[in-house]
DNA sequence: AGGTTGGATCGATGCATGTCGATACACGGT
DNA sequence: ACCGTGTATCGACATGCATCGATCCAACCT
């Protein structure tokens, strides 16, 4: 149950992936996997989902703990839970009767990472914007 | 037509938005704004967009230089330009017949920001569990 | 073994979205 | 004023996706 994940962690080739997004262009491959990651974060239920898994003291939540914070049917939680899963965000483990997931923080550190632009960035900053 | 943004980096109150998703529970009107955002990256031609446009030395490009970098109709390049741009992620200006594209770094930081744990972060790590 | 409860999967449905061709709009040039 | 070119918008279509109820599976408890 653990581990069907997407790979941009992987050490499995092509998915290595993009360290810098913003300082050099995507080839295709690298741009279908990371979107399939940030499509996941795409919507407001699995980014409260995240959120609440997230910010645990503990780090693990229990599915019965979030299902009530929603206004959603159980299944539809399951499946938004699936899809963060899927994207290697969350990752979770059965103990008896209860499933309990908990961050991957190596994913999010990964996406922050992707997001940051490096220190001597080729951005304007300086740059002359001369129709001020 | 430069700035139609979301607000997530505006001033406008409501929108100001999670510092830090991962260490608090986001609320719903914080999650839909985000997921916005989230949305416009969770797509593999949009993110080469947005590459493209913040890799160009200069900061800017036009809109003639990237269509052809796609197998898509230009309508549908347009569309996307929209979207990045509807999400705060991108801004454009209009010189003559070109119209020219440029990233808004402050979106990307702050994403970076709230995909970044802090410090002493609450993760697992010690960790308790009382309920086991 | 049977019953109960937590959680995942399945199949259906309605809405969102990516894509296109056609068309409209904005400029610059003649 | 007209034409040509670069972009944006429109309407249509097909696919994708969020959601649900029904059902199934796993584990625990008598």
């Amino acid at each position: 149950m653990s581990n069907q994940e997407l790979g941009l962690l992987g050490e499995d080739g092509l998915t290595v992936c993009c360290p810098d997004l913003l300082t050099t262009p995507l080839d295709e491959d690298q741009a279908v996997e990371l979107a399939k990651v940030f499509k996941a974060l795409g919507d407001p239920v699995r980014l409260r989902l995240l959120s609440l898994i997230a910010s645990r003291a503990g780090g693990e939540v229990c599915v019965c703990d979030l299902t009530p914070a929603f206004d959603l049917s159980q299944p539809t939680i399951s499946h938004h839970l699936k899809l963060l899963r899927q994207a290697g965000l969350i990752d979770c483990e059965r103990r008896g009767t209860w499933v309990h997931y908990r961050l991957v923080p190596e994913m999010t550190d990964r996406l922050a990472g992707i997001l940051t632009r490096p220190a001597g960035a080729p951005l304007p900053a300086s740059a002359c914007r001369t129709d001020a």
